[in-house]
DNA sequence: CTGAAAGCGCTAACAG
DNA sequence: CTGTTAGCGCTTTCAG
């Protein structure tokens, strides 16, 4: 039965090179002052002797872990796994690992990890908020430590926090005004719950849109819930049996607006020439659907490298929060499709 | 200018409170053999000083730190990006945090993310690898290290380690038998380059399941190459191209399913009536296509539990490359839909 | 160019 | 029930 044996530790290689386990450190680090015989010896016994640098020790020593602790919602949704794979990538270039932590939209575990990376020592929290007025005494808690914070796509924008984002208000807009343009007249919206700032965005930018063009905002087509396919089939079906007069659907998410289509596709009506159907955040499905989904792109993978590359110009900041925040915002894409140009 | 205050320490507590500091820490860890009152008191202080216990230390010096290393190709990918989600929630339930790393596919990035991995301490691994015959080596060195490793989805299978996979064996076959009995019998296969074992029993189902019925196996109807919607694309314009008689494709992965589709309903041919199609991995985009993809479920979600409820368990193992290898196979889920029946 | 010494913050015997 | 002691393996002055 295999025992585990000791591992290698500096002071191991020293023995064994009779010097002191100082210089091995300095060896193993590359410190300029130390011979390039004495490197090379160094680093042929850490190898023969399969060392590995403990960063346990190393960290508490130093106090930077290279480690980031990265807050999700969920990684089961192609949104925020497609940005922490932005993330993790570019971070992973400029040498640091990422802790991962996924809150299921639950305050408390939002708190859990906070206080998790916090013993953790991470180097930087970069984060996408669960609700955003509940939490903002945790995230006080990490500025209050000096530790740096970002936030992508959901920020508390009265916290003094970095911040990557795309602009949810003109996404909201465009997608209307596009939907207008092609000669929709009476738009639904169907969106989330309000507690969050991306869905009072957009919903502000349908509402300016609509007002731009003189059409009416009508209460009874909108509509709240949580987005999923269901919630669009249930709101679109409310619509019909209320006879309520609408012809066209923005939806703030994709899955919403193909719970619509699918609906207004069975009873018969015709899309997009009778009703035109935009959705948000482009979805994998969107593109081979029929007709296929008009729909708004979040440009995911680009805001995990944006976030990274931020993070990275000012994690080296003396005073992080002593500075204006920078907060980056992305420009949304409009990729209008098949569900809304017909008429 | 804000200055980044020194942490406070179980020392600072004890201070506080004028005990000393090993005191502290027993409170802390809710030791058995602390008065009740000290332990409130402890309690309260650390609280008021906000005091957040230093993981570092603590595990530099007992030797575990509850993190678990997870390497993937990438999260870009619904597949993998569900398996971690599955994973997290579970190991996160169980006290541990998640140290990710994504490959690319790169034999350079997964050696790298090892050795962070080893060098980091974490208490265990997990991953799906790269490239099977190329990557022994760099895991070779996990056992060595007596460090519980644990396969996912891609494994090593001559590798004395655990692993949580699905029969791709069969649901090559189920998939290949299922357009059998609609009766189709002219069956093209689209898969991988076959380096890695998935893709190879997806291949050997589809062969034996030709075998059984008693129909030939047709090299010209297999294409290998990189899965992605254009080579579906390109594939099956090959066929077309060539006028080799096919009345159906049965593809390793959705995507590459779509592209064959997409070519397919572009050209005037009728599917599922003049040729069926079948694809694998249950994209989300399957079920709303028209006609809806028939597939194969890899039960992601389940995957990840399952593999973090294994790892858990074996764990606490005292010899865990001492027993024989725990292998968990799950059973693929055929999902007959809109484009493979017909006939 | 190398050595000596201190200590990061905690855990875990061993005493009492 | 609490205190003492000895490190975990490394980084980082300060000497020489």
């Amino acid at each position: 039965m295999a025992e585990k044996q000791k591992k290698t530790t500096i002071h191991d290689i020293a023995r064994e090179l009779d010097v002191t386990f100082s210089t091995v450190a300095r060896a193993l680090n590359d410190h300029p002052a130390i011979s390039a015989a004495t490197k090379v010896a160094v680093l042929e016994t850490a190898k023969r002797l399969n060392y590995q640098q403990n960063k346990l020790a190393s960290s508490l020593r130093s106090g930077r872990t290279n480690v980031i602790g990265i807050i999700v919602p969920s990684l089961d949704t192609s949104f925020f796994s497609s940005v922490v794979h932005g993330i993790e990538r570019v971070m992973n270039e400029n040498g640091y690992s990422m802790l991962l932590y996924q809150t299921g939209e639950s305050l408390s575990q939002e708190k859990k990890g906070i206080e998790t990376f916090l013993q953790s020592r991470v180097d930087a929290i970069i984060s996408s908020v669960s609700g955003e007025v509940e939490v903002r005494e945790f995230y006080e808690q990490i500025s209050k430590r000096q530790v740096p914070l970002l936030f992508f796509d959901r920020a508390i924008n009265d916290l003094p926090v970095p911040s990557v984002t795309i602009n949810d208000y003109q996404a909201g807009f465009v997608a209307t005004e596009h939907l207008i343009s092609q000669g929709y007249k009476s738009i639904a919206h169907f969106t989330s719950d309000q507690n969050l700032t991306i869905f009072k965005e957009r919903y502000r930018g349908y509402h300016d849109a609509l007002q731009k063009y003189n059409l009416p905002l009508q209460e009874n087509m909108i509509f709240k819930g949580k987005l999923s396919l269901d919630f669009g089939k249930a709101s679109v079906q409310q619509l019909l049996d209320q006879q309520v007069p609408f012809d066209a659907v923005f939806a703030a998410e994709d899955y919403t607006a193909m719970g619509a289509l699918q609906v207004l596709l069975e009873k018969g009506v015709k899309v997009p020439e009778e009703i035109g159907i935009m959705g948000f955040a482009n979805e994998a499905f969107g593109a081979f659907v029929t007709p296929s989904l008009s729909t708004v792109d979040q440009q995911t993978i680009r805001m995990g490298e944006e976030t990274a590359h931020l993070l990275l110009k000012l994690i080296g900041t003396k005073d992080y929060y002593g500075a204006t925040p920078e907060r980056l915002v992305l420009d949304p894409i409009l990729l209008p499709r098949g569900s809304s140009q017909a008429k």
